[in-house]
Formats: structure tokens, sequence, C-alpha cells
DNA sequence: GGTTTTTCTTAAGGTATCTTATTTTTTGTT
DNA sequence: AACAAAAAATAAGATACCTTAAGAAAAACC
């Protein structure tokens, strides 16, 4: 298994002992995803939060008029799931895709619950991982309200410029609230 | 100082000894803010996290181009402050000013540090209460892409029916991210 | 390598939302 | 109660963004 890459993102945080690390080794799950396969779909149980080793990914919600709107994207050293009904283990409220191959670990809900029991530093690293999204997640709400479209998508690209080469244009529109024709126009304006 | 309503909000979460109670109530400080006024102000020093007594209070952006963006409203029992500016020691990025007449309990970046230490349960509840922001956030976020300005204002009155009915039109159109004019003809419509 | 499928571009017309301006209503102040 | 100030309503014209549709380009498949 390929731990090395979670053990250095958890290691930036906090200290693990031996014993830590052993309980933990035993709870994590790898799977390899190939490109374009589901790891979670809309409606179904909500089993599992994830981290990538490697690869892209996408959670996107569908919308009842089939909108599709991007909520995150995930690369490697990145944690991804529906935070919310992973954490009250209700049906996933979006789907999760690999946007390339990739290879992910995973936790279960029971395995997370006991991880905080057993390893008490873990609730601090865990806090510090969230209190990181829920900040982005802020910012990101700053924006959607207070820019236009086009200056929506120049704040992506700078901020994000690995994931946004890697994507499809009708991929960004999603993450940005627009259609695809649209992000194509803004595109295609000379400045 | 009246500690009740913080103690038991974090009741619900953990359970703290007779030293952490202490300790924690020597940290936390009482301000009473009188309606209009900010206990943070854009640009400035980000010292304080929030947990409201009572009344409420909002926070907001303005834009370079003065467009004014409500990122939360906080009644009695939640905690406020800009998150990321706060753990991170940067000048605030929103403002934050009292809508009603309101009681706050405060403390300083210092001092949560210390209480994380101090309190190892401390990040728990901690780690709880950002997970919940985080998911509000991650909803909201959604919701702002995928539905129409009148499906939102909807959304917000029904999911927050006090904090809807205590604010002006206008900074419920500054949460929403439209144009009060705009708010208005919504409301003014039948159907 | 050619075929199919998906993605991207372009463009015309439509709708949601904004801007500006004016009037009415509500709130706050003396 | 009277006045001043702020908030809300209304309406006309402007702009951002969407819808539909068709063609071009790129990617995926056999």
């Amino acid at each position: 298994m390929y731990l090395n890459s979670i053990f250095e993102n958890i290691n930036k945080h906090i200290n693990l002992d031996e014993t830590e690390i052993d309980h933990l080794t035993g709870l994590i799950q790898e799977v390899s995803v190939p490109k374009g396969q589901y790891i979670q779909k809309q409606g179904e149980p909500c089993n599992y939060i994830y981290f990538v080793n490697s690869g892209l990914l996408r959670a996107f919600f569908l919308s009842p008029k089939g909108k599709d709107t991007t909520i995150m994207f995930a690369k490697a050293d990145w944690w991804i799931t529906d935070m919310h009904c992973f954490l009250n283990q209700l049906p996933a409220m979006v789907s999760i895709q690999s946007i390339e191959p990739s290879q992910v670990l995973r936790l279960s809900k029971k395995s997370l619950d006991d991880s905080f029991e057993r390893i008490p530093q873990f609730n601090t690293y865990f806090r510090i991982l969230i209190q990181n999204a829920y900040c982005r997640e802020q910012l990101r709400t700053i924006q959607n309200l207070s820019l236009t479209a086009k200056e929506r998508y120049e704040q992506f690209t700078t901020k994000y410029p690995e994931i946004s080469s890697q994507i499809t244009l009708k991929q960004t529109a999603s993450y940005l609230g627009i259609t695809p024709e649209f992000l194509s126009a803004i595109r295609a304006e000379k400045d």
C-alpha cells in the first residue's frame, strides 16, 4: 500500500507514535480508480472519506433540472467526500468521479470515529483540515456573490493552475456555475 | 459574566471537568455591543472569535467597487469571526457589525490555542463546530450556483425564519448576492 | 486510419438580474 | 408630533448570462 503521502500529510500537523500509525494503517483501504469511474453516487450511501494519492477527481451535484454543479476538485494530497452526508451517514448529495486515473485511500465512518477515539491528536489533525476547507469555501462564497463570471474564471485559473489545465471547459464552467457556451465566450474575449 | 449558554453549547459535544471550565472561564471576555456597532473592521487586525449570547450580528465583505456581500449572520448560540484571518492572524477580510443590541463572549487567538493545548477535548469540540460550518457553507455554494435568486430567497427564509424576519430587505439581498431592488421585485411577485 | 462521440466555438434571441432615478414608506431623532 | 434620514417600492432601460441550434475541432473507439 502507498501510505507515504497520507502520513506525510498527517505529519505536517501532528506527531503519531508507532502504535498510532499501526492503528491507522489497519483502517486505511487502497483503491484504484480508472478514469471516469464513480467512487460515490448521488443518492447512494456515503460510506467513505477519500485521500487522493494520485490522479484527479471531481465532486458534483446534479440538480433536479439536470444542471451539473461542481462542488470541488481533488488532486494528490487532498481529501474528498460529501462531508455532510458522510458524517451524518445520509445518502450522498453529490457524486464523485475520477477525471484522471486515480489512486485513493479511503476510511469508513466507523474507522474515522475509531481514530478520533484512539488517537486524540487525530481530532487536531482533522480540525485543521476542516478549518482550511471551511475557509476556502467561505472565500468561494464571497467570490461567487461579489465577482462576475469572468473575474471568477480568472481567480480560478490563477489559484489552481494545475487543476484548471487538466480539466475540460465544461468542467470549469460547472465549477464556476456558468454554461460552457458562456465560458467559451469569455475565453474568446480579447483584452 | 453570562457563561451559561456557552458552556451549554460546549456540553452538547464534550464533557469538561472543573479545572477545564475554570481555565476557559479565565480566558473568556464579555462584551456588550450596541446596535450598529462594529466588533471587527475590514482591514484591521482580526483578534477575536465571538460567541453570541444574545442579539444578532452580520459579517460582510465590502468589495473594491463598493458592493456589500453578507458572509453570515450569527444569532444567539452561534460563533462568528473571519475564520481564515483570525486563525492566520491576518488583517480582517470582512467586517462584523451588530444588527440588534448584542452580548457576545470573545476569545483571542492565543486563548484559543491555549485551550487546544490544555484541553485536548477542545479540539473535538472545535472540530465539530467547524465541520458543521463547513457543511453549511458547502450547501450554500451548491445553492448559489444551482438555484435562481428567487429559489435561494425561499430557501433562506425557510431555513432561517427567525433571522430573515429580523433583518432588512437590504441585508437579505446582500446575503443572497442580489440587489435590494431585485429582491423587492421578487417579493412583489404573486404566485 | 477511419468512424463515432464528445467537446468546443459561434451566433441569435431570450431571460434574469442590474442600474439609475423617483416616489412612498418606515424608522430614528429632537 | 414633526422632521430628518434611511429603507423599500416601482419602473424603464441596460447588461450579464442562458438557451437553442448548428458547425468545427478534438478525443475516444474499433
